[in-house]
Parts: structure tokens; C-alpha cells; sequence
DNA sequence: GTGTTAAAGTTGCATTTGCAACTAAATTAT
DNA sequence: ATAATTTAGTTGCAAATGCAACTTTAACAC
């Protein structure tokens, strides 16, 4: 039966772990690259896999507010990393994609992306891992309706 | 193989299902409570679970910077869910309790982690979540050494 | 077609956050 | 014992964030 008078420890998990790997991804970062890009990663990441996209779709798939966005955005262009061009079909909407500075700086953190994985996954078993990892994703699909 | 050119989906999985999950969190709050509590939640939770501990301690089991539990706790204190008193035999340290205010406040909130919970699980075999709780936990404390 | 409603993005404002520098107290070295 | 180092907590500052209000454009109603 469920306890509801404790805290669940599977939503602590989730809620703990992500900041905890959000923090470690941020220490693998050199200084420079902490002050360039931290909290704007995650809108990098996206972008490095389909680029093309609106602000908006930033926003739900980075789960961030889209005024919050638009600022990254802003930053990220500045760095030359992204290029907001207009979209021919629909004046209120802008196309963002990724430069290819954004790409090679991008690919050049993707190492240390491993190095936080293998920390976090030693001496588990890799079938575990797999049947986890599925979990997860039906957990972020089940509540992101 | 590992794929060391593209994002690692469990890394990804686990910041963005955080994110949602408190975001989740969030909104099942009252207008009241979002401003009332929302990002010290956590505070509030690990003290919950044990009090009379360092604020030292609060920001290592919350993975936030220890000046920012500082004004969560000068926050929660004003709003009477904390009292800090003094260390007897430390005089750097202060020891940090919930009140019975705080304790109530809290309990009203499980009940809302209960819903979010019970959507993030819905069809998913039990026994498979709790597999994927063992293996978060083994990840959580190889990421926190 | 005109008027209404919805959507995409931006800006103002207040809150949260981390880092670095600081104070005060305890610990360690000598 | 005294000096140097470490530790707990606080504060200044700059950056990130969300919400609400706003502008501009598109879609819809009639």
C-alpha cells in the first residue's frame, strides 16, 4: 500500500539525480565554458540533434519557460552558436538553427558528457541500465501529456 | 559499443525528468503555495525527514550552493516552517529545525506528490520500478562522491 | 471583408541561484 | 601559547528564471 504520509523516494530520485547530474555536467565544464554556455546547454543539445525548430518547441522539449528561451537564444546568437532567420510562412515565428561554431563546440563537449556517465553507472548491471533507462522514458512520457 | 558522437539518452532522461517532475511539482501547488514555497521545497523536505541539522548539510543533500540555503532558510524562518538555533559546543554552526507549523504545512503537500507519482507510474510493471528505483539510487550515490 | 480570438515571441519585474569575498569560530601546526 | 589553516555561515554581485503584460501576425467566426 502506498505510504502517503513519506516522501516518495522515486519522485526524490528523479528530482535529486537530475540536479546532481545537471551539477557534474557543469564541473566537467572548463571555467570558460561554464561562464559561456552552462545553463544554455541544454538548448545547444537540442538544436545539435534537429535544428529548424520554433522557440516554442525549445521551450517544451528544454521544459523551460519560452521568455527564458527567447534570452538563451539571444545569448547563443551572440556567441555565433545559433542563427534565428524568420520563417517564410508565418511572420510570427523564427527558425532556429545551429551553426557550425555551434556544432564543433557542441561535439567537443560531448566527452565530457561520457565521463559523467561512466561514473554514474559503474558496477551496474548493463541489462539493469537498459530496463531503467525504458522506465524513464515511459515516466517522461506518462507525465509530459 | 558506446556512441561518443551523439547525446547519451540516459544523462538526457534523467536532467529533463527531473526538471519535470518538479515542474509537476510545481504546479500542483496552490498560486498561494507556488510563492509561498516553491523552490524551497526541498529545504523544507530534508528537514522533514531529519532536523537539527547543518545548513552545511541541507546544501549538500539539496545540491544547491550553501549562500543559497542561507536565504531559503531566512525565508522558511520568516514564514515560521524553521527555527535556527545556535550550536552549543560549535559557534560557527547553527542547527536547523522545522517547526510543528512547517511539519503541518509539509504533510499537506504529500498528498500532490502523490498525484504527480501516480501519473508518472501509470502502466509501468511494478516490479520494474522498482528495479529502476534500486538502479537510480546506485547512480545517485556514484555521481555523489 | 471585418472583428474576434489565438499563437509566437519579447520585455519588465521580482525571485532564485552560484561564485567569490568576507567574518567569525574552531582546528591544526609548530 | 601563538600562528596558520580550515570550516560554517553571510553578503555583494551578476546571471538565470518564471510570470504577466505586451506587440505582431495568423486563424477563425460571421
Amino acid at each position: 500500500m502506498p505510504d502517503n504520509n513519506s516522501i516518495n523516494p522515486l519522485l526524490w530520485l528523479t528530482i535529486r539525480l537530475g540536479r546532481l547530474v545537471t551539477n557534474k555536467m557543469h564541473q566537467q565544464l572548463g571555467k570558460e565554458e561554464q561562464n559561456l554556455i552552462g545553463p544554455h546547454m541544454g538548448v545547444l543539445a537540442d538544436l545539435f540533434q534537429q535544428d529548424g525548430v520554433r522557440q516554442q518547441d525549445l521551450a517544451m522539449s528544454n521544459l523551460k519557460n519560452k521568455a527564458t528561451i527567447t534570452r538563451s537564444l539571444r545569448f547563443l546568437e551572440q556567441e555565433g552558436m545559433v542563427l534565428r532567420s524568420p520563417d517564410p510562412t508565418d511572420g510570427r515565428t523564427k527558425r532556429i538553427y545551429i551553426t557550425s561554431q555551434g556544432r564543433q563546440f557542441f561535439q567537443k563537449m560531448l566527452p565530457l558528457g561520457q565521463n559523467v556517465l561512466a561514473k554514474a553507472v559503474q558496477d551496474i548491471d548493463p541489462e539493469a541500465l537498459e530496463k531503467c533507462q525504458e522506465v524513464l522514458y515511459k515516466m517522461y512520457n506518462n507525465l509530459n501529456q
